[in-house]
DNA sequence: TCCTCTTATGTGATATCATAACATTATTGA
DNA sequence: TCAATAATGTTATGATATCACATAAGAGGA
């Protein structure tokens, strides 16, 4: 067990399940879940936090599976691309997808002390936002929505003042 | 006349009342509105559109405000985080607040193939969003939402299928 | 006014994040 | 089997951002 998106749960087991969910997805979709891809998306999952490219990069190269920036930037592109995972564009880095196959727009929740990120949604097209959009006559494709603060635990022991 | 926001608006007269209000705010507050960060408002102000740190570095070099990294970030570090300006995370890049001084929880709509940006406000603890925190325990302090999709100009050019 | 503390700037170096370009290899499908 | 497409390997470079340390300017008290 670990602590994940602020909560426990069985780990090994989320690994398992969201990496059959991918490997269907493809085999249905005909997309091609390489060694390089797979390896990338168990990283994100094993870890199961955002990580710098060249942190992947790393373990890439520990494993052998590749060493240049661009084998991980593809990688990520592709994961990316499907929503197998996601960037966090506040910390530059990548998680992986909480939910891979299922429609969604992703929302994160971004702790600002330990950078731990937790995956939910949202609905960027409703309430304000949706509105303006519709106003002036933009057309919504796709939102970031990153909210920033304090997750539970370092809420405890964080210095009331900060 | 200009198109900003995607709307027509007096753009020499929006840049003056922008500067005003922060005059004012700074003097309130006691902040040094210096004259490199005076100038790099007025930078994003008169151009209104999201600009990167080095295309503002530029800006302030043939002028013989500065010449180095530092510098811009350092100004655009000061006009950030008392909210005269914002970055848009997507684009690496910084944009003028529209409307300075005011309290507010600033959101983006970013046209894909223009580039252009406009700004309006989100409501993030509203929602889904807010309810997730909640139910988890993250408070939130901050929160970036860029939408991305087509601004008017764009969707009217753009190819149907795209 | 002078001093001191704090804040801001100047500057060189370097860290971090990301992609261009092109050769090679693997896979797909006719 | 062959041709077309997709993926990978590799070198180099571009783009974004910060560190570290010296200097200068401004704020506030004696």
């Amino acid at each position: 067990m670990d602590m994940i998106g602020f909560e426990q749960h069985d780990h090994k087991r989320c690994v398992r399940t969201a990496i059959a969910a991918v490997e269907t997805y493809c085999r249905e979709h005909k997309l091609q879940l390489t060694p390089v891809r797979r390896r990338v998306l168990e990283i994100l999952l094993e870890r199961h936090r955002a990580m710098g490219a060249y942190e992947i990069l790393d373990t890439l190269r520990e494993e052998g599976l590749g060493s240049q920036p661009p084998v991980a930037y593809r990688a990520l592109d592709f994961l990316v691309s499907h929503r197998f995972a996601h960037k966090i564009e506040r910390l530059n880095a990548f998680i992986a997808c909480t939910h891979p196959g299922q429609e969604h727009t992703p929302a994160f929740l971004i702790c600002r002390l330990c950078d731990s990120v937790a995956e939910t949604h949202a609905e960027p097209t409703r309430g304000m936002l949706g509105r303006a959009a519709t106003d002036t006559g933009f057309s919504i494709e796709q939102a970031v929505v990153e909210a920033v603060g304090l997750c539970p635990q370092c809420r405890e022991g964080a210095h009331p003042c900060t």
